[in-house]
DNA sequence: GCATATTTGTCCGTATGTATA
DNA sequence: CTATACATACGGACAAATATG
């Protein structure tokens, strides 16, 4: 009885899902897409009209779709001026990294309460990311250690910092391709990674905020010093 | 020269908010003040054909007025059914209340690296709602109650933490009117405010890390209580 | 459960105002 | 300064989904 009341909220839910699939939100998907690949690099213009007949969508479509976007952070709305893909400062990208120290510090110290579950994720996700680095799967690896942080921001158990995590990341997507390769970048993390996960898993939760303060710290050093080299605003 | 430049700097400033204000702005402006004030209740329907000829604009203009709105939370837009006013259920309340302590937590504890003026903005507000309470403006009072965790939540030097400063407190808004008056609610907090801009302003971090905390459980636990008599959800 | 009315989702054409080459 | 391109906003249309009797 339960199983199967499962397995119908279940598939009610993937329908809901299949269901919300709106032509805005499916415009908004695409154009995510081409933002976080690198497709459309930051400051690039989105012409509604150009893009509107590039999707087959009205117009009025394609402005709803830029609203989402805009709400993500992804794009910057400038009235009459038009749409523009966001392109981060180097103060926004120290303040990304300023709330999630505040977040993934929050999670950390609060792991002891989050309970078992929770904290063991964070040890599936740093696995793997091993799995990935020794199999030279390199892309993996990154979404891994992107998967990593927002499960150490989980701990605090609230879904709002979920979202704030998910937007952050996404902001820092646009910055992420100055870096050469996206290996380069992720993979030296994962010593740390584990190593967090470890401390994490023994309750020394002192030491993995401490730890986890220096690791930003560097990352932020480190990206802004490659952001520096090419955005010299 | 410097105050020439001032001056002209304001003025432009000044006139690029005005010349920002699109339709669209205007009418999420007009809902949002419907909403925030009660007039709107949680749950109610919000018809984009009735709304749009009420407001003397289009259907679109008030669709993507209504996506600005749903960006912040205060309206939910369910596919094919229309949009209504947000209801937050008790889980939400408590999530709000959540990443507050997160938040304003990581202000005070921040206080130091702030500086001395936004400290001193904290006491600055404080002393705003003694003024107001002594006067009998309770509506400023509640004012002064939430400029106060904002002024808190600023200590961290956050322009993102006060983003979400004013989202998760425009979330609450559309609870505290469950709250017989807003004076009852917001008044009695005055003197734990006092106690920690005093705390704040004499760098004793600690101990007002700890008030925080013990503060905001205890209203969160006042509004659950409230809330949970009107609506047993 | 069905037929109807209402509402939403989406598209199109057009007029006006704004920014930029 | 003019001309062009573009964004803003309106109003109407129709199909599809939902709500209603």
């Amino acid at each position: 009885m339960t199983t199967q009341d499962d397995w119908i909220a279940n598939l009610k839910a993937a329908s809901g899902d299949l269901a919300r699939s709106s032509t805005v939100t499916r415009v908004a998907d695409l154009l995510r897409q081409q933002i976080t690949d690198g497709h459309l690099v930051p400051g690039a213009a989105l012409p509604e009209k150009l893009l509107s007949e590039a999707a087959n969508v009205s117009r009025n479509t394609m402005r709803e779709a830029f609203r989402l976007l805009a709400q993500e952070g992804l794009v910057v709305h400038e009235f009459n001026r038009g749409v523009f893909v966001r392109s981060l400062t180097l103060a926004d990208v120290a303040d990304v990294y300023r709330v999630r120290r505040i977040l993934e510090g929050a999670g950390v110290r609060n792991a002891a309460e989050a309970g078992p579950e929770p904290v063991a994720r964070v040890g599936a996700v740093v696995a793997e990311g091993e799995r990935a680095a020794a199999e030279g799967r390199w892309a993996d690896v990154g979404t891994a250690d992107i998967r990593f942080h927002q499960a150490v921001a989980a701990l605090c158990g609230s879904p709002r910092v979920d979202d704030m995590m998910r937007h952050l990341l996404a902001e820092l997507r646009l910055v992420f391709h100055v870096m050469g390769s996206a290996e380069r970048f992720h993979g030296p993390y994962l010593p740390r990674n584990r190593r967090l996960a470890d401390l994490l898993a023994a309750g020394d939760l002192t030491t993995a905020d401490q730890e986890l303060r220096a690791y930003l710290y560097d990352a932020e050093a480190q990206l802004t010093a490659a952001y520096t080299a090419v955005e010299p605003a």
